[in-house]
DNA sequence: CCTTTTCTTTGGTGATCGACAAACAAATCG
DNA sequence: CGATTTGTTTGTCGATCACCAAAGAAAAGG
């Protein structure tokens, strides 16, 4: 692989990592080129040279977002050892990671472009897909734990118990944006762990109350 | 009240409703003023004249928008007669909205302008305390329900149930923006509700112990 | 009638948008 | 070395941004 031509000046993955302090602070149509540019240090052809195009450039600062920030509660959510904790260590991740004093209070794949003009409606679908991509993901580790047995399947469906549990940890970002702090958001998750007890009936404690509706 | 001068060609209420779908369907920032001018069917001047600016615009096709879209699940949280039924119907009623037919699929207060330019902070922050205010709202309807009696004062505080179905509220929003049915967000609220009856104790038994909080 | 008041239309402000062409610079290859 | 390849710099493209001044139009007051 001969690396013929000018090398770059820059690094990539730096660059990438101040697009993304960028795009995070103002969101994708908040934040312009030129804006870009002078936070990457490189003047804006170099950008269209490199990544593409703004668009493109979004698609590859998501990428990196969500392998890096998107990591603790998506290995929250694969490793632990049931159902139930599975979903509490996701949230309780979630909440660390809209917290951190290091940068803005939410989370971008949420929040970054969830409207705007016509010509930016790919953006916005891009991370709509990536976001349902996420339920199924949550979806995939219930059914897991009613094979493994520590889920019954319960009185709701699991797709509605999955998508409930998807619906809590984006609102999460949105009480995070308004300034919720993260203990309060641990209250958030306790009380919806709650709805686990009642519903998904663990295996230890057999079932208790199962009226309602 | 002499009306001196040249009358309005135009009616301002019918005006906001076009703003309003506009902002709906774009977002603050996805929104042009030429955008706005074309679907108002007047010149940029003369929303200029009537309505000062584009911040001011969005503020009062928010304020129309709070006492049209946001009326039904207003309503429904001060209307029941328990905090249970309340929180319930508020919930049941915001999902009709957000999944209306004949309308964007997401609340305007929630993702019109999560994120922004740098100039476009004062908006950001003009619907942050909306929100903010929604939750006051649900938590003294709550504290309300504390005192009626319909509510044992929960382990978890009466602000983390606030908080909690705050959140989910907010979830919906996403929900919806994704592609979630009206009959999926009705599963997502049924698990949400089941949390209350494992914190908040049930409201047909009369209140046992007030623990303190 | 004329004056005053208010709104609308016309037209354009400077700034900024995303994007790129052309010229220049720095590396490898033969 | 010269030729080739690749990246950077410079400058600018047409379009659009939010906004507004000036002039024309339509009403009431005198």
């Amino acid at each position: 692989m001969a690396t013929r031509g000018r090398p770059r000046t820059f690094d990539p993955d730096t660059a990438l990592d101040q697009a993304t302090a960028l795009f995070w602070e103002r969101g994708y149509e908040g934040t312009s080129l030129s804006d870009l540019a002078q936070a990457m240090g490189i003047a804006s052809a170099s950008i269209y040279a490199c990544f593409g195009s703004k668009a493109e450039l979004f698609r590859q600062v998501m990428h990196r977002y969500g392998e890096t920030f998107g990591a603790p509660p998506r290995h929250a959510l694969g490793a632990a050892p049931t159902a139930r904790a599975a979903i509490d260590a996701m949230l309780r991740a979630t909440a660390d990671q809209v917290t951190r004093p290091d940068a803005p209070h939410y989370c971008m794949l949420i929040l970054a472009a969830p409207t705007g003009a016509v010509e930016n409606h790919e953006i916005r679908e891009f991370l709509a897909t990536i976001r349902r991509s996420q339920f199924t993901t949550i979806r995939e580790r219930l059914h897991r734990g009613v094979a493994d047995g520590d889920l019954v399947r319960p009185a709701q469906s699991v797709d509605s118990l999955a998508r409930y549990y998807t619906t809590v940890m984006q609102g999460l970002s949105v009480q995070a944006r308004d300034g919720a702090t993260r203990e309060e958001l641990d209250g958030v998750i306790t009380c919806a762990m709650a709805a686990w007890d009642a519903l998904g009936a663990p295996s230890d404690s057999s079932a208790q109350h199962r009226t309602t509706m």
